[in-house]
DNA sequence: CATGAATGAGAGTTCATTCAT
DNA sequence: GATGAATGAACTCTCATTCAT
């Protein structure tokens, strides 16, 4: 969180687990294979949550408008999150990091999908093609995602956003 | 293009540009103010092409392809791009270089923003909140760019999207 | 055999040997005492089959020969002997590991030794002086074992050299 | 001379050359190289040494006491001498390396061999097999080399050693 | 006895940066 | 202006060695 991937050393990581630097080496080679192993915990982590909001019997809307309110959460406070250090791992990234980022991208987006298609049925949402709008949605989020770190976005423009977003989906009578 | 940001050195640039390390210090003192004026001077070239575009007497649909169009080949080929380089950099950067990057952002938005609403006069565009869908597309554009960088991103997709993010702006009959 | 002294380390044995490395410790504080113990081993070996040969009556010239059969098998393939780690122990080696080494040279010099004398009374040799012919031979030996390590040695040359060692032993007119 | 090859650290060079670690760098990747050269102007400096002797139109068995005494020198003071590195050097080398080696050892025995059929010719040898007994020659030095760093040498033995050696080529009756 | 986690010293290597020429 | 040799800081990585279990 604090210096990203690129800048990340060694040394840094040992210090901040108070650990010596052989010691560190012991578990993982380099700081790639220590970065993808904790973002593995986090995406397992973040699935779990998405799961556990599945099983509460939640409307598609209000489960969809927690999961926006989840991404505006670290979208304002982007230096709290692995984002940073993940796009920077990306960039340098072999197939096979750019696989498992990709996944994780479109477990999401078929997760939102499923959520227009089941409020599509109950009526709250109105939206003919529900992959092409949850894709859509995802480019958004990781449209803000980049711009809070590269330029800054305010909570003001997150919440438009978060509106114009769910107000595509709604039946036109709604609007 | 070659080594993004964070792993250019000022070596790297030297012997690219065939000069001396030495000398290459006495007109940029870090590979940071070397990138700025880089990519001020991209910056200004594809003002002078959105301006030319404008002055064409095109019609304002006929622009926002064009312009759609020109990300695309960007999406498509992203190492041949100083996008990499110019994330990397944002996310090192202090408040200047946000500033300036923000700047680049708003200006596409307002064009996008200006078309649309001259779309909405000659009818091409039945679009009620211009500022906010300007804002939609390149947080979409955004979201792609970065995407191409960290999960490849097929053009079947981009088309898909670039298809969708018009419809979206077209009257209701025209769908 | 497979590292030689110098680069051999104490992780590589206990790999090797299947233990751990604290494990080892327990036996060996360093591959210094650890070579050295298998040095003697195999040198108690070789005197074995040395002592066997003298006691199997076969005839002074034909020992020596035998003898030379087992140098030039060991010459032929250096990289399945101790030789390389041994001289690069000897090359750090204090006055003890000299004097080690120099007590199985001097053993070797004084069985040839021994073996042109007893040819000397059989007719089967004539050397006038024993004692420097042996030295002679052993450091022709010592010369080839060397020359198989750095430069490598061709059967032809070793088999070449055997004949002209024995011939320089054998009386004028058998030549 | 005094750490050999595989003891001696870029920084122990840089230090005793009173130069940075990052200038040696500079010249050279490695203690390799460094030695490579390094032997490459010993060996073009010997080469010297050896045609002056020959152009001085001394006899042939007065050139050869000349070269061996000069082995001896460096046999009586193996510390100030680079065979230990060339031996180090030599056990971890590829076949390039090899070549070289093997190309300094077939010199020297090529001119001995000159030097003993000139000597045939005027009368001051009688050696059937110059080529063979130059090859001993160079074997047996080779052999008093190793034994000088692995177990030590005394001087009597040395000159007993040069005595035989000459002994072998002259005639019979000069015996 | 044996293990193996942990430490810490030290080697290799690369560059940003300076400066005499 | 321009060069490029030189420096020195910092980072990666590997093991000899120790020690609690």
């Amino acid at each position: 969180m604090e210096r990203g991937f690129k800048d990340v050393t060694m040394k840094d990581i040992a210090e901040a687990c108070q650990i010596s630097r052989g010691g560190l080496y012991l578990y993982y080679p380099s700081t790639k294979e220590l970065l993808r192993d904790v973002l593995r915990m986090e995406s397992a982590d973040s699935d779990d949550t998405f799961q556990a909001a599945l099983s509460d019997n939640l409307t598609p809307s209000r489960i969809l408008l927690l999961f926006l309110r989840e991404q505006k959460k670290e979208l304002m406070h982007p230096e709290q999150t692995l984002n940073l250090a993940l796009y920077e791992y990306a960039f340098t990234g072999q197939e096979e990091d750019k696989a498992f980022i990709k996944k994780r991208f479109q477990q999401a987006v078929q997760i939102i999908e499923h959520l227009i298609r089941m409020g599509n049925e109950t009526g709250e949402f109105d939206c003919p093609n529900p992959h092409d709008a949850a894709t859509d949605i995802m480019l958004v989020i990781e449209g803000m995602k980049i711009s809070a770190h590269t330029m800054g976005i305010s909570e003001r423009k997150v919440d438009r956003e978060i509106r114009y977003l769910i107000g595509g989906l709604l039946p036109v009578e709604a609007e």
